[in-house]
DNA sequence: AGAATTAAGTTAACCGGTTAACATACGGGG
DNA sequence: CCCCGTATGTTAACCGGTTAACTTAATTCT
C-alpha cells in the first residue's frame, strides 16, 4: 500500500494543530470558515482520507459488523449455495453500507473462534443469520454487543430476532393443501433435533392436519438434511413405496425442487399424479416447470430489519429487546392441484 | 461492548513490562519459559485478546482482504441471488480465514468510494469478482495494494487475474451442438458492450460456426441483462417469430433456465423441439429437468485460487504478475438433442 | 473601563498495540 | 580478575486518530 497522508500531514500543510483538523472533519467544535475551507482545500490536495482503524482505537468503535451465516460442515461453503441466505446477506451488506457500516462475513457458525473475533475485531454489531446451535449463546451474551438472530430461535430473549411466522406459514401452506383436496399429504422437512425452525414447521403441519381430521402417520414424515439431493431420494422412496401420497408439503424450496426432479424421473408427473408444495420462493422457484407453489418470505426485508434494529441498538445500547415477526404470503403457481 | 483486557493489564498483572507480554505473543524475541508460562497463565486468565485494530496501526497491515461483487443497478442484489457470485464469496471466504485473513464484502462497483474504503479500513488485499467497469482501475493501480480479478478482463495487465478461456469455452459448447448435427442455432448473450467475458464468449460462438461451415447470422444473437426473465422473453420471441432455430447456446445457465422455462409455457419442448446448451452449472442446472446439458466451471477452485494468489502477493509485494486459466468441461444432460 | 463571556485554536494525554534501543545480570575465556 | 558476549527484560517512541483542558484574543455587558 502507498504511503498515505496522514491528518499530521494536513496539519503541517495547512498550519494548524491537528486537533483543528480533526475538528473540521467531525464537527465536534466551532472552526471559522477561513481556517476550515483552507484545510479542506489541504485535504483536497493532499487526497487525505482518515484512518477508521485509528480513529476506532480512541472512539472505540469501528463501524463494523460481523454476519455470521451458517455452516453445515466445517469448510463448507454450501450455505452460500443456498440462495435465500445469500439474498439476506446481499441486503444485510446494502443496508449496512447505507448506515455507514462495512460488514465482515463468516461462515463459521458461533463458536469459540467467532466470539474471538467479535473481541479481536471489535465488531460494534453482530447478524446472525439462521443458526441452531445455541451452545455459545451465553458467552456471546456476555459480550454484551449488540446481537440480531434471523431466523434463529434461542430459548432465551437475550437477542433481538427477526423471524417468520414458522408455525403459522407452515400450517397454511399445509391447509392450502388440504383444501385443495389432498388427505395423503407428505411432509418432508430438515432434521428436526437441532433446528428450531423445521420443529415449528412441523408443528405448523401436523396442527393443519388435526383441524381437517386427517390423522398424522409417522410414515409419511420424511427428515433429511435441506439439499437437492435429499429430494431427488426421497421421491423416489415416495414414488416406490407410498404410492397413496397425492402432495408433498416441502419445508423448503431446495426439497421440492429435488423432488420434482426425483419424481420426474420417476415417471410420476407433477402436478397431476402428484402436488408438491414449496416454501421458501427462491428466485428460481418461479421458473421451474410446473412453477412451485410455495410460501412467500420477503427475503430481503429481512435484511433490512436486521441491519435497522442492529444500527438502533448500537446507536442506543440500552434498548429493550425486539422480537420482529415478518409476514409471509403463499404464491400459487402450478405445482398443486385441485383433487 | 464490555471493556476488555489491555496488554497492560496482563503486564501488570504478571508484573512484567508490555513489551514482554507481545514478544510472548508475537514469538520476535526470546523470552524464559519461566515467564513465558507465567504471562500465558494471565492472558488466559483474564480471557485477553489482542486487539487487531491497534496492532494493525502500529504493524501497517490489518489481515483484512475486501472482496467486490458486482452490483447491476444501485441498490440491487441482484448479484447476490445469482448463485454463482455467491458461492465464489464462500470459497474465498472460506479459504481467506485458513489463511487468518477475514473478509469485507462490498457489493458495490470499483468506484472512487471503494477505493476510498481501501484506504480507510487500509485493506491488505482486494478480490474484485466479474466487474467489466475499468473506469477507476488505474487509480485502483495506484493504491499500489495487491488486487486479484475474477472474471474480469481488464485491458492492462496491472493485476493478477484469474479466469477461465471463455473463448474457447464457448467454442466448445457451440462445437458440441453442432456435432449434435444442430445448424440453426441462436445464441443467447449478456450485454456485449460492457462485457469482456460476454464478448469472448460471443466470439467462441462465431468460430465455432465457421469451422463448420455455418455462416453466422445476426438475427440468432439475442443481447440481453443476464437474468432469468430475458430467457423468458427471448424463448417466447424465438417460439414465435424464428421457427427455424433448433438449438440455442446460453452464455449462462441462469439464461437457460429462463428460457426453459419459456418454451414450455409456448409449448415448445426440450430438447424434442429445441436443444438448449447452458453456461456455468449452477448447482442447481442438474435437478432442472431435463438435466442442463452446460460448461462446468470449478467454481469454488476460483475462489479458492483467487486467496492464494492474493495471499503470496501481500506476503511478497514484489511478486510479479499471475494470470490463471483455470479449466472447463462439458457436462452431458439432457437439454441437447441429436438431430 | 474593567470584568465576564465567547470564539477559535493549541497542547498533550490517550486508545492498544509494536519494536528499536538500551539496561542488567550472568557465565566463560584469556 | 577483568572483559566481553549472551540471555532476558525494560523503556519509550511510534502508529493515526480523538478530545478534555487550557490559552489567547475579541466581544459583550454594566
Amino acid at each position: 500500500m502507498k504511503e498515505k497522508a496522514t491528518i499530521r500531514d494536513v496539519a503541517a500543510a495547512a498550519g494548524v494543530s491537528v486537533a483543528t483538523v480533526s475538528y473540521v472533519l467531525n464537527g465536534k467544535k466551532k472552526v471559522s470558515e477561513q481556517t476550515r475551507n483552507e484545510v479542506l482545500d489541504v485535504i483536497r490536495r493532499l487526497e487525505y482520507v482518515p484512518d477508521l482503524n485509528a480513529r476506532g482505537l480512541s472512539k472505540k468503535d469501528t463501524r463494523l459488523i460481523g454476519v455470521v451465516v451458517p455452516q453445515t460442515e466445517p469448510g463448507s461453503t454450501l450455505m452460500f449455495r443456498n440462495n435465500f441466505y445469500s439474498e439476506i446477506l446481499g441486503s444485510i451488506e446494502y443496508h449496512a453500507r447505507q448506515n455507514g457500516y462495512h460488514v465482515l462475513i463468516s461462515a463459521t457458525d458461533v463458536t469459540e473462534d467467532y466470539l474471538n473475533l467479535i473481541r479481536e475485531r471489535n465488531l460494534d454489531g453482530v447478524i446472525i443469520i439462521g443458526t441452531y446451535q445455541n451452545r455459545f449463546f451465553s458467552q456471546l451474551k456476555q459480550l454484551e454487543v449488540p446481537v440480531v438472530l434471523v431466523d434463529s430461535y434461542c430459548k432465551y430473549d437475550w437477542f433481538h430476532a427477526i423471524r417468520i411466522d414458522d408455525e403459522r406459514s407452515s400450517w397454511m401452506a399445509t391447509r392450502y393443501v388440504l383444501e385443495a383436496g389432498h388427505r395423503k399429504i407428505a411432509l418432508v422437512s430438515g432434521l428436526l433435533h437441532d433446528s428450531g425452525v423445521m420443529q415449528k414447521r412441523f408443528k405448523g403441519y401436523r396442527e393443519a392436519l388435526e383441524e381437517f381430521g386427517v390423522p398424522y402417520r409417522e410414515e409419511y414424515l420424511f427428515e433429511e438434511t435441506v439439499d437437492y439431493d435429499s429430494g431427488v431420494a426421497i421421491a423416489r422412496r415416495i414414488a416406490r413405496e407410498k404410492t397413496d401420497v397425492t402432495a408433498v408439503v416441502a419445508t423448503a424450496d431446495i426439497f421440492a425442487i429435488g423432488l420434482m426432479k426425483g419424481f420426474y424421473e420417476a415417471g410420476v408427473r407433477v402436478p397431476e399424479d402428484i402436488s408438491v408444495m414449496g416454501f421458501d420462493d427462491l428466485d428460481i422457484s418461479a421458473y421451474l416447470t410446473p412453477g412451485l407453489t410455495t410460501v412467500r418470505q420477503q427475503i430481503s426485508l429481512k435484511g433490512e430489519r436486521a441491519v435497522t434494529l442492529l444500527v438502533q441498538n448500537m446507536e442506543n445500547p440500552s434498548m429493550p429487546r425486539v422480537e420482529e415477526v415478518l409476514p409471509v404470503s403463499l404464491v400459487e403457481r402450478d405445482s398443486v392441484k385441485r383433487r
